[in-house]
DNA sequence: GTATTATATTAGTTGTGACTAATATATGTG
DNA sequence: CACATATATTAGTCACAACTAATATAATAC
């Protein structure tokens, strides 16, 4: 696999990886929302969760479809929800397992916060 | 789930959402390899790849040994390695979808290059 | 037509991530 | 001990992501 690619596949993988967007999925999930719905699941700000679902629709996460004055997201496919599950399950073990061996601060990825 | 965790669930992510990490998953995917066995295998820079494997160690995708002056990484458990076969299949059939609808600068997340 | 609601876009600010270069800390070797 | 090798850490820079506030676009209702 090539550099671009590797970059492209990032890219692709960093749509899930913000607080936001990683609500905006759970919200969506088992069926598709609005924009205001989301908004208000979240009680979060409309531009922001506009911009969050750009990013999502960007990065081949999400797909949309119009209807009258709303517009509809739902996750592009099966595959992409099974993607979250896994996620999901994997975080949930190593969350549990890094508590587990005390005085590490780990899960700080890179951060200072 | 709460606010903290969809944090803290990002963290975990945002581990795999870069290009040289990526790479150096890739790298040690099926056998433990040390820094400087990493850093050849990318042709990339020491104290760059130390602080991704940190990172990644952070996030809890890898772990390490030390033997001697080497240190080794490996994935952390079979369900990492899991997790990023699923990242890649599913990446690949978004990108071929996403290809195949024309037009579309989809696969730029959020990002103006 | 005007007004209203739903969503998207723009501009500007701020924080944080990725990188490089330099330095520090081991560990092992003569 | 001095020296070499392996790895980690620090400081500084630059680019980009996340956010807010304001504005623009589009659809609907009156």
């Amino acid at each position: 696999m090539n550099q671009a690619t590797y970059e492209t596949k990032a890219k692709f993988i960093r749509g899930f990886s913000d607080k936001t967007r990683l609500q905006i999925l759970e919200s969506i999930k088992d069926a598709e929302k609005t924009v205001s719905q989301i908004v208000e699941d979240l009680s979060g700000n409309q531009s922001n969760i506009s911009q969050h679902l750009a990013c999502l629709k960007g990065c081949g996460i999400i797909v949309s479809r119009q209807e009258g004055k709303y517009v509809y997201y739902s996750l592009r496919n099966q595959q992409i929800a099974a993607l979250l599950e896994a996620m999901e399950s994997v975080f949930l073990q190593v969350e549990e397992e890094v508590a587990a061996c005390e005085k590490n601060d780990e899960l700080d990825c890179c951060s200072k916060s």
